[in-house]
DNA sequence: AAAATGTTAGACACCACTGTCAAAATTAAC
DNA sequence: GTTAATTTTGACAGTGGTGTCTAACATTTT
């Protein structure tokens, strides 16, 4: 149920909720919400930093400003901790998402250069976003460890993310500007081509400049047009 | 200079030295180089599953079937051990990818259909190989911490493998089938779209079937195709 | 069989971390 | 200004890891 409503309701995790009477936890008893955002953002930097294992809580209160105590009094043991970093870090990120997904050209006057910078919205908003390679990070790494957690996840996460996705594909193609007879496959392969052409440094600490971006988008909008566009007469 | 040798003979990391006199390391006396691989065989395990900092020795002499003692006799410290352990990881998933690298289609008679049993054999060989996901995770979560072990592998592993795949799509531009402006830009589009139609599982254990194998690689040379076909007539 | 070499087992000091506790200090509420 | 709630501080036992050492053991080599 708390697992539920935390993914559904990005606004909720994000620390936006009304301060009312809504969401009674027992955790942020009134007002401290702000320290409970601040240990999480620095939990989620030592985790992706020093993998969840090697995080010491004592790096983590350092880093949120915070002593040690107030982060079990926030949030409990390690474990909980972590669960709590994912489905915070899980909400931004699949907000973001959808926020960016509301941009979709779908039925564009000039296909290629509207899906650019869409693409360029998508690898600058989603893609580079710290929250997104630090969940990638978190998930590819302890995601075995925590099967629950990790089910859960994919559910909310991807489970809803990927055919959000595909249906923007696929009103494109109905709108007749492309021919794309799999609209899950070409929503895979437009993500992958967007990411084949990023600077591989921006798991590494630098986000790529707007030249990167643009540069990465305009490649694989070309190509995945190229290979997407409705053919004149027989194909 | 040791860690040129390494790096660019992978014989020699794959503990495949003659045993003669051309290598006189001070770590591997004289013959127990099986003890030796099994050790770094089990860190390169350990490491992944629990990342380096968390791992502890004694899970990896463990795993070797070895006493802790002779995992420090062999190799040292727990850095040097990450460190061989990079080594002989990037030497072998090198030597794998210059092996699948040799069968790629250079002149064919259907682009398509070899394409296709290439990237077939590129996703089995080396893009799900253990040893090759094993280092993708290893430098991705410790590559920040160990700057220089980071520029020696991208030296000697993608500063390498990217020059060497480009080339190959080069060559089938010049043979007159298909139109490839930029040969670096296909190479990783071409790579990317491989990756793309993987089942997400196989860096959770369970590598994909052939079935799967064959779709991703079907799926993937018919979109590159497409974009890269010649024009018949005006482009 | 003897000698040299490599391997194991156990013990060791040392260190860093966890999670808990109680008392002091700070901050907010009324 | 007093009361209540929160946070900090410093201490604590317990745990698990590192890297070293030594003596016993096993395996080759000669």
């Amino acid at each position: 149920m708390d697992t539920l409503v935390q993914f559904v309701n990005p606004l909720y995790a994000v620390g936006m909720e009304t301060t009312s009477d809504l969401s009674r936890e027992a955790l942020a008893p009134r007002g401290q919400a702000a320290k409970r955002l601040s240990i999480l953002d620095a939990a989620t930097a030592v985790f992706c930093r020093d993998g969840v294992a090697a995080a010491s809580i004592d790096a983590i209160a350092e880093a949120a400003c915070v002593s040690r105590q107030t982060v079990y009094n926030h949030v409990g043991d390690k474990e909980k901790l972590f669960v709590a970093v994912v489905k915070e870090v899980t909400a931004r990120s699949t907000a973001r998402l959808f926020e960016t997904l509301g941009t979709f050209p779908e039925t564009p006057v000039d296909v290629e250069h509207e899906l650019t910078e869409f693409a360029v919205r998508l690898a600058g908003n989603c893609m580079c976003d710290p929250d997104g390679a630090a969940l990638r990070k978190l998930i590819e790494n302890e995601g075995q460890r925590y099967p629950e957690l990790f089910a859960t996840w994919k559910q909310y996460g991807p489970g809803k993310s990927w055919p959000a996705i595909s249906a923007r594909f696929a009103k494109l193609a109905s709108a007749g500007d492309l021919d794309i007879p799999d609209a899950n496959l070409a929503a895979r392969q437009f993500m992958a081509l967007v990411n084949a052409d990023l600077p591989n440094t921006y798991y590494m600490g630098q986000p790529p400049t707007d030249a990167e971006l643009l540069e990465a988008a305009t490649n694989a909008v070309s190509t995945f047009i190229r290979a997407y566009r409705r053919q004149s007469a027989a194909g």
